[in-house]
DNA sequence: CAAAAATTAAAACAGTCGTTTGAATGAATA
DNA sequence: TATTCATTCAAACGACTGTTTTAATTTTTG
């Protein structure tokens, strides 16, 4: 049996569980969960059939190791980021609020731009919801909580249920970015993606705040 | 070899073709391209497993036919709607060209609300790009060409490319409404879901749109 | 009614799937 | 060094995959 393999987590080793993750991850992006096979893993990260299964014991074990390994991070950076936004000195905005939401999902704590974190995430939210909700919703929940309770603060004058809808949509906004670097026509570069990143952030707060200037739409 | 299987559509025959299409739209909701395998669909469908080779030659085929069934009207009727927009007395706005664009998706010619096409959608819309691509994009980009036209006559200050992004976002939060009939933690019933799709117009329309009232958001 | 075409049926094809087994390694411990 | 433990390996398990083939059946046509 592998030594509590979700925990043990040695820096000296980065090899076959983690080529296994990596692999994985690269493979379920392009094709899918049930489009990929683990002796498709196995080859790609050159690693015997049976350690995917020595390793996480099944392939839904495996999947959720993968997603788990990107979503903690994710989850605990959403909300340590709204806290210091809370104690800091400025008034919360909601841009700020989206943004702290967002930002994590795109870069990593040394400000870096995630390559493959997004494509995992946007692909598995696509994943049929048998598969999927075991695994998303246990961690995500308690963070969507928390930032529809601080967009309700901002927002006194709207009920928490169409909160909860404004932010829902916002997600599913985030998830077409995370899914397709670029809209239909746009040629899909770097500097096209960081620029759609902030006619998200835009279009998100415009989306949540709904205050239009009067004329009649 | 069937008689040129897509045109010909006998009123008097409800029988094979449809019932495989029928039931591998419902599997394919629930469990994906790659979840579902022709047995499952035969077996359900009461039809010889043959049968679906026959009418549709391959699995792909079958994906293909019954992507098309669906989005053909929807195509349609989205471009006939804006049609009768343009020719009609009232001034444009971007609420009706968003409700051009949303309403074939939730209810057919008759204006009853429609089961199984939203689901379908979504799901299909979160398939691997190599199975989607081929079979929506042709269909969509002319469509979608044409709304962001419309609605860059009706935002004139807005560059073409970042109301394409918008409208890349909009899709993006009609999906989400697609796939998950209701936010996380609201309960999932047919009166949710309508004024569901109220706040994703309303949603919509303030991400189109960004006239924010001047406060520093 | 007879001939032709379209459709359905049963069975097998060659692969691939996730999973399990048991022996061969490697590293760590005593 | 000897021994225990963790890991890797090759091989096979039964079940399931999309597809093809051949024959039986139904439906349409002349």
């Amino acid at each position: 049996m592998p030594a509590t393999a979700t925990e043990t987590n040695d820096e000296t080793n980065p090899s076959t569980r983690d080529r296994i993750l990596d692999t994985a991850e690269l493979l379920i992006i392009e094709h899918g969960y049930a489009g990929t096979s683990l002796r498709a893993i196995a080859n790609q990260a050159d690693v015997n059939l049976a350690a995917t299964h020595y390793h996480f014991g099944s392939k839904q074990g495996l999947i959720a190791a993968v997603i788990h390994r990107r979503m903690a991070p994710i989850s605990a950076a959403r909300l340590t980021a709204l806290d210091s936004l809370e104690a800091g000195p400025q008034p919360l905005t909601i841009r700020a609020v989206v943004k702290a939401f967002l930002t994590p999902l795109y870069f990593d704590e040394r400000n870096e731009l995630l390559a493959v974190l997004p494509s995992l995430i946007g692909r598995v939210y696509g994943e049929p919801e048998s598969l999927t909700k075991p695994l998303l919703e246990q961690e995500f929940t308690q963070v969507a909580a928390r930032y529809i309770n601080v967009l309700s603060t901002l927002l006194p004058d709207v009920p928490t249920e169409e909160v909860r809808w404004r932010f829902h949509f916002s997600i599913g906004a985030m998830i077409q970015l995370l899914r397709f670097h670029s809209p239909l026509g746009v040629a899909s570069s770097h500097d096209q993606f960081i620029q759609g990143l902030d006619y998200l952030v835009n279009y998100t707060v415009a989306g949540l705040l709904q205050t239009n200037s009067g004329t009649a739409v």
